[in-house]
DNA sequence: GTCTATACGCCGATAGAC
DNA sequence: GTCTATCGGCGTATAGAC
């Protein structure tokens, strides 16, 4: 059956990754059509055929998201070392694939996108629940906190002047409270 | 004396204010010049009398929020409940001026204008320094990034769906963290 | 499917009247 | 100090060739 299901064309993926690479890299301002079709390396005309709007390649984008965060609650409900540990171990910035969807996503929802905003709560809402389930209620809002702190910090660092290396001992002391107040 | 020094003329005033409210209710991107006029009740015109360019109403914003957080780490340092609490407490969207120059500011890196992410982590250093004097370095970093991680939430609510009261309870939870940490 | 050419509106900024 | 009028440029989107 390889090669016969309706495969998405490769210059879809090459756009919506585009876009995705400007808005880390250079804003959502920045993040215009011509400049996404430059780094896709198709014309605008192009671009627009897979995405007849901008609103729809941002919906595109969104519906990645969802897809990438519903991926990684699977493996953060399954993780050996607990959710809590998981989750803020995974709130630095790593170059995954659902890090930077996350961090696109947040340059659509700081322009005040009410769909962005609200797959937002919903993705946070999920991850309370998980690391509830592990540490406590009360414990886990201190958690989850810790962790969009980790995020909004790397957001600014994310861009040209990338320093996301010096915050992986963040994390082993964060790591280390988590133990405390476990215990 | 009063009324003999150079006071700054009302209307310029009321741009800087105008610039600040459509940051954080509508984002950076329809934060236009037209808009911000319309706002303060100028034309176009006479707002960029006061600010010969957009540029410039970004500085004097900055500049605020520069004047404002060194107002409220003097407060902090003094804070009698210690300045960890302090921090955490004044984390929560409260619609104070500095919390509006805050979180305007961040609209502004986050379309990666440098100089606001330049001012945004000078200011997160003297937080950082302030809370550690308190708590210590490890903890230090633990209650930043829970102060962080509540500005994260409040951004997307401080819109116009402002739903900021539901999280009182989550502050108090985080002090009581604080707390068992430091014991 | 992908391209070029073009329409059109909005944004930032200037000129100049009052 | 504040206004109106206007310009150039850019960003989104459409039309239509290939």
């Amino acid at each position: 059956m390889i090669g016969t299901m309706a495969r998405k064309p490769v210059a879809r993926d090459a756009v919506l990754d585009a876009f995705e690479e400007l808005l880390i890299d250079v804003g959502e301002r920045a993040a215009t059509l011509d400049a996404v079709a430059k780094r896709a390396g198709v014309s605008k005309g192009g671009l627009l055929y897979h995405f007849p709007n901008k609103e729809s390649l941002i919906t595109a984008t969104l519906e990645r998201l969802d897809r990438l965060a519903g991926e990684d609650l699977a493996v953060m409900a399954a993780a050996p070392e607990g959710a809590a540990a998981y989750f803020i171990r995974s709130s630095l910035w790593s170059d995954t694939p659902m890090d930077r969807s996350f961090v696109a996503a947040t340059r659509l929802a700081e322009v005040a996108h009410e769909d962005a905003r609200r797959r937002f709560a919903a993705i946070q809402q999920q991850w309370l629940d998980l690391i509830a389930a592990d540490v406590g209620k009360t414990m886990a809002k201190a958690v989850l906190y810790m962790g969009d702190g980790l995020y909004f910090n790397a957001m600014w660092e994310s861009g040209p002047s990338g320093n996301a290396d010096g915050r992986q001992g963040d994390v082993e002391e964060l790591l280390s409270a988590v133990e405390r107040l476990r215990g």
